[in-house]
DNA sequence: TCCCATCTTGAACGATCGTTCAAGTGGAGG
DNA sequence: CCTCCACTTGAACGATCGTTCAAGATGGGA
């Protein structure tokens, strides 16, 4: 029994990393299983509702834990809020390129897989990318004091970042995340300004 | 033989659609000769490699279509490029409601899954992304004569795009791309401002 | 008219899909 | 020690996967 918790872990973490490179319809519960060192019973015990339970773990932990890593990147960067995001796309470009270009967002893949085939699992990828947005609205308060404003700079940042993380995984390349991140620095520098001139 | 053209079409346009809604895993070759009114032979009689062949083929002449109704959405806005840019965001934002949240880009789900599993197709997907890049380099060397600081604000806008599609279809709503829009718009005229000012 | 290349059809193949379930394992609590 | 239950195992199910192929339909050129 002391296994139980290594065992479920062992399930959730490898689901997590197969969805994330091979996709949701691309990874099949025997390859989850055979990689976790159990069998596919195991997973119907701790999922009684099955690949789509499993999913639905995946998406909301593993959401909860890329939120956490952004937000500690952030928060170990340099001081200023506009370096920091700046640094958090150079750090992306590094650790994207350190997994051969395969870990990237671990929910994107699914995200788009779901969205107009499977409701419960889109409403979970949707509850994740709105975490998401509000943690970075708030951080974006620290570069523009208008609420609506940091909030269009939330979006402005994690949609660069997600659309930068497909060009990237595509290309084999670090670029689009280097150029993003370079946009990004600009967009947020510019919205200080402007904000400092009284725009 | 008069049907020829016609079959071998139905077949790409069905499967173009199918593999933007349902992901390229998701999507099987019964489902495509069904919507398309033939048979799965007919498929493997105009592309002998099977569904491969038939893949490489709709990113190909899907990321080329695509291209060139954004360079039409492009061409056809405001004659200020930057507020062309804007409204190529408000039309993107449109259109993805307007199809249920269905069809954003016609590669980008097939990208994700492909980049770690599937070499060649991976290739397929980046050959397309970088034509956009080239294609969005130019139309924004209209705002920044600098070659480099023109590619860099086209990588922006493509990767906010293709990160707003994802969040937008997540989620189902159009603000993703309208608040993307926004800040495409707002690093624009501040790329442009900052050239202006001998920035 | 007949030929033949082109195109279509649908059955069949082995493999894998998600799921179910019966049987077995093993360690903590009485 | 024995019971009990959480946990594991792996075989089996029907469905669907990508692929192959033999056989039939079609229609323009000799």
């Amino acid at each position: 029994m002391s296994m139980t918790r290594d065992t479920r872990e062992r399930i959730t973490t490898t689901a997590t990393t197969l969805f994330r490179r091979q996709g949701w319809t691309g990874t099949g519960l025997a390859q989850i299983a055979a990689e976790s060192g159990t069998g596919v019973g195991s997973i119907y015990h701790f999922f009684g509702g099955g690949k789509d339970a499993l999913t639905a773990e995946v998406v909301r932990d593993g959401g909860r834990a890329y939120g956490a890593y952004v937000a500690a990147v952030l928060a170990d960067g340099p001081g200023d809020p506009v370096d920091a995001l700046g640094h958090a796309f150079v750090r992306a470009a590094e650790d994207l390129a350190a997994s051969d270009y395969a870990d990237a967002c671990p929910i994107a893949t699914i995200a788009l897989e779901v969205a107009s085939t499977h409701e419960p699992l889109r409403v979970a990828t949707a509850e994740v990318f709105a975490s998401w947005i509000e943690a970075l609205s708030a951080f974006c308060r620290g570069v523009v004091d208008d609420e609506a404003e940091a909030r269009d700079l939330a979006y402005a940042v994690l949609t660069m970042l997600e659309g930068a993380f497909v060009l990237a995984r595509s290309s084999r390349s670090r670029e689009p995340l280097l150029a993003a991140g370079r946009g990004v620095v600009r967009l947020a520098e510019g919205q200080r300004d402007r904000v400092a001139r009284g725009g």
